[in-house]
DNA sequence: AATATTTTATGATAAAAATCATATTTAAGA
DNA sequence: TCTTAAATATGATTTTTATCATAAAATATT
C-alpha cells in the first residue's frame, strides 16, 4: 500500500505537528526514538520533506525541524506524493498503461471506487486534522 | 498496492480462465506473449500457483497449465495471498504492530473502511467472475 | 524403448528499496 | 571570531524484489 519510507515520513510529520512549532524545533536525534525509525534513515527523509516544503527546518544550534501553520494545513497526500510519487495510489492495479473507465482492467470496476475514496480522503484530511485526532485520543501513534 | 508479481499472476490466471480447460492446456510459452510478461518470470509464478492449488498443470507433451472448475471458483484474493502474503493488504498502513479498532493509528479511522471493502470484494469475486466480465466486454486485458 | 515436449526445481543475476555513514555547510552563542 | 550544534549533500552498503537461466523429472507419441 504505502512504502516503508512514506510510512516513516507520515509518522515523522505527525510527530512534528504535535511536538513542534516555530519556537520549539525538534532535532533529528529527538525524533528518531519516539517514532521508532533509524536516525540516519529519518534524517534523509526529513531532508526530502523540507526540500518539498512539507516541513520546515533551520540549521545550527537551536535548529531542527518543525511545522509552521502553512505546513500543518497541507493535505496528507502531499507527503505520499513526495515520497512515493503520485502514481503509487492511482496507477492501474494490473499495470495497464492507462487506467480509465472506458477501458477498465478486470479489477478496475470492482475496486476503483474504494481506491478513489482513499485518495479523496487523503486529499481532504490535513496534517493538522490527523494530529488533532491523536491529541483527542481518537488515534494513537507508535511505538 | 499489489506487487509486480501478483499483478502478473492475476493476469496469467485470468488468461487461463478464459483460454484453457482440462482438454485445452496452455503452455508457458503461449501465455507469456499475450499477457506481456517475460517467459522465465511467469513460468516461476505459475509454478508457485500450482503448488498452492490456484491453478492446475500437467507435464510432458500436450501438457501445460489450465484451470479446472474448482480453480475457477476460487476467490481472487487467493492469488494475492499466495504471491504477496496475507498481510500486504491488511497490515497497518503505518506499520503499527496490531491494526485494530481499539488502538487505531491516525490513518486507520479514515481509511480502514475503504481498505476493508477492497479485501471484502476480493474475497467475494471469484476468478470466474472476473473472467466473465472480460468475456462480456465489461473489462479488458492487456496489452 | 527412445525421443521430444513440457513442467519443476533450483539457483544466478540485476534492479530497486531500505538502511547506514560521513564530510560539508549553516547559524547560535561564548 | 571561535566553537559547537544542528541540517544538508552525497554516497556506500545491505536487503528485498524482480528478472533470467538451466538441468532434472515426467509424460505423450512414435
Ligand atoms: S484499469 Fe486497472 S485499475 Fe483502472
Ligand atoms: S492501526 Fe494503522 S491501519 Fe489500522
Amino acid at each position: 500500500m504505502l512504502s516503508n519510507s512514506s510510512k516513516y515520513a507520515i509518522k515523522a510529520v505527525l510527530y512534528l505537528a504535535i511536538n513542534s512549532n516555530e519556537e520549539k524545533k525538534v532535532t533529528v536525534k529527538d525524533i528518531s526514538t519516539p517514532i521508532n525509525v533509524p536516525q540516519a534513515y529519518i534524517a534523509k527523509l526529513l531532508q526530502e520533506l523540507v526540500k518539498a516544503d512539507i516541513i520546515s527546518s533551520t540549521r545550527g544550534p537551536k535548529g531542527g525541524f518543525y511545522l509552521n501553520e502553512v505546513n500543518k494545513n497541507q493535505p496528507v497526500i502531499n507527503i505520499l506524493n513526495v515520497i512515493d510519487g503520485e502514481k503509487r495510489l492511482t496507477s492501474c492495479m494490473l499495470s495497464l498503461e492507462k487506467c480509465k473507465e472506458e477501458k477498465p482492467c478486470p479489477l478496475h470496476n470492482i475496486l476503483s471506487p474504494s481506491r478513489k475514496k482513499i485518495t479523496h480522503l487523503l486529499h481532504l484530511k490535513s496534517i493538522k486534522d490527523l494530529a488533532t485526532e491523536v491529541q483527542l485520543g481518537n488515534a494513537f501513534l507508535p511505538l
